[in-house]
RNA sequence: GUCCCGGUAGCUCAGUGGUAGAGCAUCGCGUUUACACCGCGAGGGUCGGCGGUUCGAAACCGUCCCGGGACACCA
C-alpha cells in the first residue's frame, strides 16, 4: 500500500470559489467584439457552410425579462452555440414587438398623469411621443439578453415597426388584398369599449362569469290572436335590439306559432317568429330572442332570414338609438333598468336564475368584451389556414414534442376569420384610401397615394400580431430577396412555450407560407417548431402577482451568475411540460459551477494540459481508459440527446458524469500516479486535460460563461464560442476497464459502508489486510490507491496482529477481495449484527424470490434467456451471501462471547492503531 | 360542454414490460493538500384507487377519483 505522495509542486494562485459576477460582465463584451455572434450569409451561400437560423420571438417594447423569457433563450442560445460550434454558420436574430395595444395603454396612461389624452395631442404628436418612449425606456430586455449570455447577431436588431418591417407588412397586405384573402366588411367582432378597438378572438379570454338567465313573454301583436312565447337572455339590455324571435324547425310545441307575430316589449316593434336550426330545443325554452346586431349567432341567423339589424350599443357600449329611456346608460346599468321596466309591465317571467356562463374579456383591459356589429379588416383564414395545416402534416415543419401537434391541428382547422383592424394610433396603418365617391384603393408601397380632393386614408392600424406573423421573413429583408433570406430562410427552429402555438406560431406559418411561397429552399418558415413548458414556483404554482411567487431572473443572475440560471432551466427542460424552480435549485447549479471551477483548479495544480495529438486511448491505467470511455459515450449522447431536443436529459446527463465519474471517481483515482512522481504522470495529466476539454466544451452552450473562463485558462485557448465541438472516437467502449474500475467503485463503496457502521472517522487510518480468493492478479488501482486519499477509504497494513477484526467480502469481477480490518478500538457488535441480520433477511428474500420465479414454468419457458439467466445469477449471489453473513454472524458471536463484551470496553487497550 | 396533459420518496421530477431512480430536503460521521458552494454513509415509496391483459405491470387496456390546462357563440 502507498502512502500519499507530497502535493504537486506548483501551487495556484487560483481562489478556490468560482465568482460568476467578476468574469460574466467582461467574457461578453469579448465576444461581442470578437463579432462572434455575428452571422456571416457568405459562407452560406458559398457552400462552405451549413446555415443554422433562429428568430428570437420578438419580446414586446414594453417588456422585461421574466423567467419564461430566460428559460426560452437558453434553450436558443443553447442550440445556437452549440451549432456554432458544430461548424454551422449560426444566425441567431433578436429584436422587439412594437407591442400596438400594450404600449399605446402605457403612453395613454403616463399622458393621463399629465391631464392629456391622446386626442388632445392629435396622431402625428401622439405617434411621435411614443416613439419617444421607445427610444427612451423601450427595449430594457435586450440589455437584460446580455445578462443572460445570448450569443445573438446584434447587428441585426429588428423593430416590428421599423421601416424595412413596415414596408414588409404594406407589401404583405397588398398582396393579400389584391388576392382577396383581405376584406373589409361589416360583420360581428369582439369589442372592448375600455380599449375602444376590435380584437381577434386569440385577443379574448372566456371565463365563468356569474350572470343571471331571465325569462321574458313576448305577446302576439295580434288582439285577434292571442297567445305569447318564452325566451330567455343573460344580457337583458339587447332585447332593445331584437328582430325576431326564433325556435327550432322540428319542435312541435311551437310549429304553429311559426310565421306569426309579437311585440318587443317596451319599444313596440313588431318582430316575427321564425324556424331556424341552430335553436336549441332542449334549452330553456327552447325559444330564442334575435338581435342580430349584438350577436355572433344572431347575426348568422338574421343573415339566413334576411333580418334587419338594430344596433342598440355603441362603442363606448352605451345604449343609443332606441328612442327610449334607455338611451345613454352604460350596457350594465341599462340591463338592471331594462330588466325593472319589463317587470313592472309583466314581461319577466319565472324565477331568477343565478346562472353561470363563460363571458368573454379583453385580455388586456379584462372589460367584458361586447359582440358589436362593426365595418372592419378581416384576413380570410380559410386557404391560409389549410396551408399552415399541411405544412406539418406533410412533414415541412416539424412540431416537437409531436403530441403538441395535435393542439396545432386543433386550431388551424376550426379557425374563424382573423379581425386585424384595430382602432388604435401605435400601429401599422391601414394602406387604404377612401374616395369621395365611395372608391376604395389599397396602394401599394412603390405607389403614391391618391391625393385628390375628398380622399382619406384608413384611420384603422393594424393587429400587432399582423407584423409580428412576418417575423421570419421580413427580419431577413423580404420583400427584397436578400442574401440572409437565400441563406438562413426557413429558419432551423422556433423555440418558444406551448402558450403561444396559437396567437403566434399558427399566423406565422399562415402568412410565411403566403409571402415565401416561391421560395426554393422551402416556403415553411422554420423546419422544426420545438415547445417548451411554462416555469411555475417550486410548488408547481403558476406564477403571477397576486399570488405573489413571480420571480425575477436577474436578481438571481445578480446572486448566482447567469450560469446557474440557465443550467437550473435547461435541466427542467422536459419538452413540453411545465418545470418548476426555485431559489435554492439555482444555487445549486452555482454549486456544479464551482465544482468545475474547482477541478480545473486541481487540473491546472497538476500540470494537467490538453495534449496536441489525441491521448492513446488504449494505453495508461484502468482509470484512463475507463473515463475516456465514458468521455466518448457521453459525447454522443450529449450530442443525440441535443439534436432531438432534449435539453433536460443532456443537461442532467453532463451534470452525473462532471460530478459523478470525473469528479468524484476520476480525479480520485488519478491522484496516485500524479502524486507518485513516476513515469505515467504525463499520461494522466494529458487524460485529465483531454476530459475537462471536452467536458467544458459540452457544458458550454448550456453554461458559457464559467466554461469560457475555465477553459482557457486550462488551454491557452482563445475562445470555446467558436471551438469545435468534441467529436466520439468511433472506438468501442473499454469494457475491461469499465469492469475493473466498476470492481474499484463497488470494494470502496462497501468499505466505506462497513467504516461508517462502525462509527470509523472517514480520515482515521485503520489496519487491515488485504486478500484475494481468486488466483487472479488483484488490479493496480484497486487498494493501493484506494487506501490514499480524501474521498476514497484509508487503511494501513498492520504491523502485528489483530486483537479483534472483522472481514468484509467484496464479491468483484476479478475474485473476491477479503479485507480483514483490526476493530478493536472501535466496533461497535450490536450494530454490526444488527447490520449483518439485516443484510441476511434481504439476501434470503432475495433467494426465496429468485427460487419463486425459477419454480415458475410459465417464467422459464417464456421469457428471455438473457432475464432467467439474471435471475439464475442472482440466485446464486443470494446463496452466497447468506454463507457469508452466516459465517460472519458466527465470528462475531465468538468476539462477544470470547471477550465477554462489546468492543467498546477494549478501547483503553489498543489505541495506538494510528 | 368538448378535448388534452398529469398523479412515482417530504418537495420538484426522470423512468415505453424484467428486483423502484435523481436533485433538493432529512439523519449520522468527517476538514484527508481541487472543492464545506465539500466528502462519505444512511433512512425514506403497497409508483392515485379498483378491475383486466401477461410468466412478469409504475409502464399496456378499462373504469373511477384528484389535480392542471386548452378550446367553446348554448341564448
Amino acid at each position: 500500500m502507498t502512502s500519499p505522495a507530497a502535493p504537486p509542486a506548483s501551487e495556484s494562485d487560483l481562489p478556490t470559489q468560482y465568482d460568476p459576477a467578476e468574469v460574466e460582465e467582461e467574457l461578453y463584451q469579448r465576444w461581442l467584439d470578437a463579432g462572434y455572434f455575428h452571422a456571416d450569409e457568405s459562407r452560406v451561400l458559398s457552400g462552405e457552410r451549413t446555415p443554422f437560423s433562429i428568430v428570437l420571438p420578438p419580446p414586446n417594447v414594453t417588456g422585461n425579462l421574466h423567467v419564461g423569457h430566460a428559460l426560452d433563450h437558453t434553450l436558443m442560445d443553447i442550440l445556437s452555440r452549440w451549432h456554432r460550434m458544430s461548424g454551422d454558420e449560426v444566425l441567431w436574430l433578436p429584436g422587439m414587438d412594437h407591442a400596438g395595444i400594450a404600449t399605446q395603454s402605457l403612453v395613454e396612461k403616463q399622458l393621463a398623469a399629465e391631464g392629456l389624452t391622446r386626442h388632445d395631442l392629435g396622431r402625428e404628436k401622439f405617434i411621435e411621443r411614443v416613439w419617444k418612449w421607445k427610444e427612451e425606456s423601450g427595449g430594457a430586455i435586450l440589455g437584460q439578453m446580455k445578462r443572460l449570455g445570448d450569443s445573438v447577431d446584434w447587428s441585426r436588431e429588428r423593430f416590428t415597426f421599423d421601416d424595412g418591417l413596415s414596408a414588409a407588412v404594406h407589401t404583405i397586405f397588398k398582396k393579400l388584398y389584391d388576392e382577396s384573402l383581405i376584406y373589409r366588411a361589416e360583420r360581428i367582432i369582439n369589442w372592448c369599449p375600455g380599449c375602444a378597438t376590435a380584437l381577434s378572438d386569440i385577443e379574448v379570454d372566456h371565463h365563468d362569469d356569474d350572470g343571471e338567465l331571465v325569462s321574458l313573454r313576448y305577446d302576439s301583436s295580434d288582439p285577434a290572436d292571442e297567445f305569447s312565447i318564452v325566451v330567455a337572455t343573460t344580457r337583458v339590455e339587447t332585447m332593445l335590439g331584437d328582430t325576431a324571435v326564433a325556435v327550432h324547425p322540428d319542435d312541435e310545441r311551437y310549429a304553429a306559432l311559426v310565421g306569426r307575430t309579437v311585440t318587443l316589449p317596451l319599444v313596440g316593434r313588431e318582430i316575427p317568429i321564425i324556424a331556424d336550426a341552430h335553436v336549441d330545443p332542449e334549452f330553456g325554452s327552447g325559444a330564442v330572442k334575435v338581435t342580430p346586431a349584438h350577436d355572433p349567432n344572431d347575426f348568422d341567423i338574421g343573415q339566413r332570414h334576411s333580418l334587419p339589424t338594430i344596433e342598440v350599443l355603441g362603442a363606448d357600449a352605451r345604449i343609443y338609438g332606441t328612442g327610449t329611456q334607455f338611451d345613454g346608460m352604460d350596457r350594465f346599468v341599462a340591463r338592471k333598468a331594462v330588466k325593472a321596466a319589463l317587470a313592472e309591465a309583466g314581461h319577466v317571467v319565472g324565477e331568477k336564475s343565478p346562472f353561470s356562463h363563460a363571458v368573454g374579456h379583453c385580455s388586456r383591459s379584462d372589460d367584458v368584451v361586447e359582440p358589436r356589429l362593426s365595418l372592419q379588416w378581416f384576413v380570410n383564414v380559410e386557404p391560409l389556414a389549410k396551408a399552415a395545416g399541411d405544412a406539418v402534416r406533410d412533414g415541412r415543419t416539424r412540431i416537437h414534442p409531436p403530441e403538441m401537434a395535435a393542439r396545432y391541428f386543433d386550431w388551424v382547422d376550426n379557425m374563424h376569420d382573423w379581425t386585424i383592424s384595430r382602432q388604435l394610433w401605435w400601429g401599422h396603418r391601414i394602406p387604404v384610401w377612401y374616395g369621395p365617391d365611395g372608391e376604395v384603393r389599397c396602394v401599394g408601397l412603390d405607389e403614391d397615394p391618391p391625393t385628390g380632393e375628398g380622399w382619406r386614408q384608413d384611420d384603422d392600424v393594424l393587429d400587432t400580431w399582423f407584423s409580428s406573423a412576418l417575423w421570419p421573413f421580413s427580419t431577413m429583408g423580404w420583400p427584397e430577396q436578400t442574401d440572409t433570406l437565400k441563406a438562413f430562410y426557413p429558419t432551423s427552429v422556433l423555440v418558444t412555450g406551448y402558450d403561444i402555438l396559437f396567437f403566434w406560431v399558427a399566423r406565422m406559418m399562415m402568412l410565411g407560407l403566403e409571402g415565401m411561397k416561391d421560395n426554393a429552399k422551402g416556403n415553411q418558415p422554420f423546419d422544426v417548431v420545438a415547445l417548451h413548458g411554462l416555469v411555475r414556483d417550486q410548488y408547481g404554482k403558476k406564477m403571477s402577482k397576486s399570488r405573489g411567487n413571480v420571480v425575477n431572473p436577474i436578481e438571481w443572475i445578480d446572486r448566482y451568475g447567469a450560469d446557474a440560471l440557465r443550467f437550473t432551466l435547461a435541466r427542467g427542460a422536459n419538452p413540453g411540460s411545465d418545470q418548476a424552480i426555485a431559489e435554492d435549485w439555482v444555487r445549486g447549479s452555482k454549486s456544479f459551477c464551482s465544482k468545475l471551477f474547482n477541478a480545473t483548479r486541481f487540473a491546472l495544480m497538476n500540470g494537467a494540459s490538453v495534449p496536441s495529438s489525441p491521448v492513446d486511448r488504449s494505453a495508461g491505467s484502468a482509470a484512463d481508459r475507463w473515463i475516456l470511455s465514458r468521455l466518448d459515450a457521453v459525447i454522443g449522447e450529449t450530442t443525440s440527446l441535443l439534436a432531438d431536443f432534449q435539453f433536460a436529459k443532456a443537461a442532467e446527463g453532463l451534470y452525473h458524469f462532471a460530478w459523478d465519474e470525473v469528479c468524484d471517481w476520476y480525479v480520485e483515482l488519478a491522484k496516485a500516479p500524479l502524486y507518485s512522481g513516476g513515469t505515467e504522470v504525463e499520461h494522466t495529466r494529458a487524460v485529465l486535460g483531454t476530459v475537462l476539454d471536452s467536458l467544458l466544451k459540452l457544458l458550454h452552450p448550456f453554461i458559457p460563461f464559467v466554461t469560457e473562463s475555465l477553459w482557457t485558462s486550462l488551454t491557452g485557448g482563445e475562445t470555446l464560442v467558436t471551438a469545435p465541438w468534441p467529436a466520439v472516437s468511433g472506438q468501442e467502449s473499454d469494457a475491461a476497464a469499465a469492469a475493473e474500475i466498476g470492481d474499484v467503485m463497488a470494494l470502496v463503496t462497501e468499505l466505506r459502508r462497513f467504516r461508517s457502521d462502525q462509527g470509523l472517522a472517514p480520515s482515521r487510518r485503520v489496519p487491515a489486510r488485504i486478500g484475494w480468493t481468486s488466483s487472479k492478479q488483484a488490479p493496480d488501482s484497486g487498494l493501493s490507491v484506494a487506501a490514499s486519499t480524501r474521498s476514497l477509504v484509508r487503511f494501513t497494513e498492520p504491523e502485528e496482529s489483530f486483537c479483534a477484526s472483522a472481514t468484509v467480502e467484496v464479491p468483484l469481477s476479478l475474485g473476491t477481495v477479503t479485507v480483514e480490518i483490526d476493530t478493536s478500538e472501535t466496533i461497535d457488535v450490536a450494530a454490526e449484527i444488527a447490520r449483518l441480520d439485516k443484510d441476511l433477511a434481504i439476501a434470503r428474500k432475495e433467494l426465496e424470490l429468485a427460487d419463486k420465479k425459477l419454480g415458475n414454468t410459465a417464467f422459464t419457458d417464456k421469457a428471455p434467456d438473457a432475464v432467467v439467466d439474471k435471475i439464475r445469477a442472482r440466485r446464486e449471489t443470494a446463496l452466497a451471501d447468506i454463507d457469508r453473513i452466516s459465517e460472519r454472524l458466527a465470528a462475531l458471536g465468538s468476539v462477544t462471547n470470547e471477550d465477554g463484551g462489546s468492543a467498546g470496553s477494549k478501547s483503553a487497550e489498543s489505541r495506538s492503531a494510528e
